[in-house]
RNA sequence: GCGAGAGUGGCGAAAUUGGCAGACGCGCUGGACUUAGGAUCCAGUGCCUUAAUCGGCGUGGGGGUUCGACUCCCCCCUCUCGCACCA
């Protein structure tokens, strides 16, 4: 009994809280201050808990139990992410249904989560499988299907902030006349274009073993992350959410979130938003006068302000071509004249290349065009005899998964069309190419190249040998290094490098001189005007694919119309809000159907079809929705989990959103606290929520790795390396307030830390020695007061520690500053074990210092000393600086800014006083001795400087 | 390559606005109590020098600002993370 036992204390008040239900929030007070603390749920692997849980999870604990304490209203649930590969394929192998295994590691993790004693309102508990969670998941899936993004709508947020672009029920989507005219059919296709949750066939990853498509962040050099199996490119119907729309907004609202500047930057970056200018290049009816080939121009390669490059200029280029082609440049005139009557048309007509170019200064320099393969024009453009080429090429770029396109060490490639089209600002023929360094999803899917300035056409021109074209003098000063030549990483192109920086312009006509933020702005506007061109901007961004072929994730609220031939007719149908959920068929095999067939489409047949009342034959939605479905918005449900009315009771919203702090890990950054947002922004548009943002603050607590070794590293924990930690293993030996402490102690939160067990058994003394301060350990049978601690007046130095330890550890909470709040809590458990008399009146406080950290110990050291509730919600301590204020301190005295000792004063001693003590130490004195001092400097109770000569 | 962050004892780490570098813990050394110690307690512990003081050197390296720099400025090195043909 005397001893500390975590075995004793910890069941025992785990069992009190349950049974008192201590942790449950019941209605909120609108009058008192709420506080919403979320931490990201796990996904209930089979592997347990993995220490990296507990951390993010004690830190969210502490600061929950601490502001309960401070008398706020604190929601902190808890739930499961329990969609997902992982119990999907352990079903292929063994036959055990997905719903089995995910109920069976829930229970292991909430066993675990519940041993170490965190504070959460289990009552709110759910998973994301859960029908009558997944019921809402469907419904506002239904929201973004029945949302359509009005860009040009213009509305003042609730931040006063006024915006450009919404979302808006589809109903209010305007439909065009022409579109009208066509009847019923005719607008629901126009609409289904339009919605935020639309299909779209594209090429996609297929793994065939996995049975699904995959995310490209689910790819890892052509194969998928899990199993490692072959990933192909296929072209399939897909199901994608319009997050592009949201584009700017996901980037701009970034600014006034308290969150990581690096995972701020990091969203941005992914969202990639850049402006530019997109420019119709003419090719009229190509294919009729195919040009003779590049050999016929100037093809050398000229070097930066050389004569060839004078040579070159726009006027002398035309004419050379005049003969040529004096047709086309003919009808290119013609077709100028017109455009700049009709304008810049929204959709490029047949007759043109509509190309993005985050550049437009160097248009004057584009001395070839390249379209990526899938471009549409391609087939327009291509030569008869460069049709066999560009289809081989076509056909193996195909084959390729976007990351094999996209591996730097691979060379570039393409080939030429043997078409040309026509430069609109200079009436110069370029050469057309197709390279798989051109990406259809980006942009227009075709570039202006313009190889003297962009890293990568200079690379291709170069190959290819392309003429180079100087139109953008560099800066006075710059140094034509050849070291950046380096691209891509190692290999060097040793002859011309670009130059892709702000200079000045030549070789560009009218606009000879302009700097280039000038001119780009100069001739957007220009080309604006002649209807050749117009300002745009572009997102890295995609839009998000969001079905799987899985079995074990959300199934689709959608019917497919079918025909009178059993084909779809691409008309769809939605379930009506009352029919949800769409529950998952009961499926004894989970084999994968080894084609781009979803698995659902093996289901029972009276879920798969039905016949409506007016006699139309539909067929279900066989994609399931992707895991990031669930955890898109269950920060939501858990303000009001057991609604079965409405996904959130608007009141409820009001009272507890947004979270106010939200911990995990970093490697969500660009993907769920992406996705969050996006669903949060489209259901703040529907008037569903009534913030812009989700996530007020959010941490990102550090990784823990492995035990340093002993060459001094640590490395990621991990079975193959057989350094993982199994917290139940921790919490056996040391208890959940070790494990906790522990934690903590390593280093600051969000820092990497090497796991170290002596640094368990470090705390663990601690704790014990807590105990012994508080409990007698040498009475053998009960648990009994220490002797020590008596009911008498604590004296002035006594108040002076408990009062700086409050104060100390109070900061610490507030600035999750929590390895230092230990460290304070160490220094207090120092002085007082030393101490014979322990007065009660510091004891008490101290152990409600402890109780967020160490809850277990703290609880029954309350009891111990004599309180008959529990210590959750008794009043935080509060410290009085008049304690603080010491009679005496000791100041260092340097000479010439080096320490050369120390003298006690009164704290208010004045600058006189103080010089002198300094010059009675005899240290001072000796090193003062025979040196003039030229100045003093005197920071009052702080230091002493005396600078000599 | 681009972007972000970080380099402090043997190890994990502390250090308000520039003001005593190394709090707290681990480890280590010596001692006490012990049949025993992986319990507990006491003392010491940045490095060099010293019997001990004194002294000298110390926050990745080099320069600078300042009475005074882990902290601010410039250059360089190393490590970690993220992105990686987005025109």
């Amino acid at each position: 009994m005397p001893r500390y036992d975590a075995k004793r204390i910890e069941p025992k008040w785990q069992t009190f809280w349950d049974q008192h239900q201590t942790f449950k929030l019941g209605s909120i007070d609108p009058s008192k201050q709420k506080l919403y603390v979320l931490d990201m749920f796990p996904y209930p692997s089979g592997a347990g808990l993995h220490v990296g849980h507990p951390e993010g999870y004690t830190a969210t604990d502490i600061v929950c139990r601490y502001s309960r304490m401070k008398g706020k209203q604190v929601l902190h649930p808890m739930g499961w992410d329990a969609f997902g590969l992982p119990a999907e394929e352990y079903a292929i192998r063994t036959g055990t249904h997905p719903a089995v295994t995910t109920a069976k590691n829930i229970e292991t993790f909430k066993r675990q989560l519940k041993s170490l004693g965190f504070s959460y309102d289990w009552s709110r508990e759910f998973a994301t499988t859960d029908p009558d969670y997944y019921r809402w998941t469907q419904w506002i899936f239904l929201q973004l299907f029945d949302t359509w993004y009005d860009a040009e709508h213009t509305w003042t947020g609730p931040d006063g902030v006024t915006r450009t672009g919404k979302g808006r029920p589809i109903a209010e989507l305007p439909i065009p006349a022409d579109v009208a005219s066509q009847g019923q059919e005719a607008v629901r296709r126009y609409q289904d274009k339009h919605r935020l949750a639309y299909q779209h066939e594209a090429p996609v990853n297929w793994c065939p073993a996995l049975g699904t498509v995959l995310a490209n962040e689910e790819v890892i050099d052509g194969k998928s992350e899990r199993g490692g199996h072959p990933v192909e490119r296929t072209p399939l119907r897909q199901w994608l959410l319009r997050i592009t729309a949201y584009g700017d907004r996901l980037a701009n609202e970034l600014e006034d979130l308290h969150w990581p500047e690096s995972i701020k930057l990091m969203q941005r970056n992914w969202i990639g938003r850049s402006e530019g200018a997109e420019v119709d290049f003419w090719i009229g009816g190509f294919g009729r006068e195919p040009s003779s080939s590049t050999s016929s121009r100037s093809g050398g390669r000229e070097s930066p302000g050389s004569a060839a490059t004078a040579q070159l200029s726009a006027d002398s280029r035309g004419e050379s071509n005049q003969g040529a082609h004096a047709p086309r440049s003919e009808e290119f005139g013609e077709w100028k004249v017109a455009r700049a009557k009709t304008g810049f048309p929204k959709e490029p007509s047949n007759d043109v290349l509509r190309i993005y170019t985050t550049r437009p200064d160097t248009l004057f320099g584009a001395t070839y065009m390249v379209l990526s393969p899938e471009h549409p024009a391609v087939d327009r453009l291509t030569t008869p005899e460069q049709q066999a080429v560009v289809d081989a090429y076509r056909q193996q770029a195909a084959m390729k998964s976007d990351l094999d396109r996209t591996d730097l060490a691979k060379d570039k490639s393409g080939v030429f069309t043997g078409g040309y089209a026509i430069n609109p600002i200079n009436g110069e023929q370029v050469p057309v190419w197709i390279a798989d360094y051109v990406l259809i999803s980006y942009g227009t899917g075709a570039i202006m190249a313009v190889p003297a300035h962009d890293v990568r056409d200079c690379e291709f021109a170069e190959k290819y040998g392309i003429p180079i074209m100087w139109v953008v003098e560099p800066p006075q000063g710059y140094e034509y290094s050849k070291e950046e030549l380096t691209f891509p990483l190692e290999r060097k192109i040793d002859v011309l490098y670009p130059f892709t920086g702000e200079g000045k312009a030549i070789h560009s006509s009218i606009y000879n001189g302009l700097k280039t933020h000038v001119f780009k702005a100069k001739i957007t506007n220009d080309l604006a005007e002649n209807g050749l061109g117009r300002r745009a901007v572009n997102y890295r961004l995609r839009d998000w694919l969001f079905s799987r072929q899985r079995y074990w994730g959300e199934p689709f609220p959608i019917w497919h119309e079918l025909d009178a031939n059993g084909q779809p007719t691409g008309l769809m149908r939605v379930d009506d809000e009352a029919s949800l959920p769409v529950r998952l068929p009961e499926m004894a095999d989970f084999k994968p159907t080894g084609t781009p067939e979803p698995m659902l489409s093996k289901a029972p047949a009276d879920w798969l079809c039905k016949t409506t009342v007016d006699g139309v034959r539909l067929k279900r939605e066989t994609n399931t929705m992707p895991q990031w479905a669930g955890s898109c918005w269950y920060y939501l449900r858990f303000a009001d989990p057991k609604n079965d009315q409405q996904f959130l009771d608007p009141a409820i919203e009001k009272a507890c959103l947004p979270v106010d702090l939200y911990v995990g890990g970093a490697e969500h950054a660009v993907l769920h606290l992406l996705y969050s947002r996006f669903w949060h922004k489209v259901l703040f548009d529907r008037g569903l929520v009534s913030t812009c943002e989700p996530f007020q603050r959010l941490v990102n607590q550090g990784m823990i790795l492995g035990e340093v070794d002993e060459n001094g590293r640590a490395e990621k924990m991990s079975k193959s390396r057989g350094n993982v930690i199994n917290p139940d293993t921790v919490v056996d030996e040391f208890g959940a307030d070790s494990l906790r402490l522990y934690e903590m102690f390593m280093g600051p939160l969000e820092a990497v830390k090497p796991w170290s067990m002596k640094g368990v058994e470090g705390v663990s003394r601690f704790l014990a020695r807590v105990w012994r301060m508080i409990a007698d350990e040498l009475h053998e049978e009960a648990v009994r007061l220490n002797p020590a601690v008596q009911d008498v007046p604590p004296s002035a130095e006594q108040l002076r520690v408990l009062h700086r330890t409050i104060k100390a550890v109070t900061n610490d909470i507030e600035s999750l500053g929590f390895n230092t709040a230990i460290s304070r809590m160490m220094e207090f458990v120092n002085e007082f074990l030393s101490s014979e008399v322990r007065p009660r009146a510091v004891m008490d406080p101290f152990v409600l210092l402890l109780s967020p950290f160490a809850p277990h110990l703290a609880e029954e050291l309350w009891e111990l000393l004599g309180h008959t509730t529990t210590l959750a919600y008794e009043p935080w301590p509060t410290w009085d600086e008049q304690h603080l204020i010491e009679t005496e301190v000791e100041i260092p005295v340097q000479i010439n800014g080096k320490l050369r000792g120390k003298v006690k004063v009164p704290v208010n001693a004045d600058q006189p006083t103080l010089e002198a003590a300094a010059k009675s130490d005899p240290t001072v004195a000796s090193q003062l001795e025979g040196k003039t001092i030229v100045k003093t400097v005197v920071i009052p109770g702080r230091m002493i400087n005396f600078v000599v000569k």
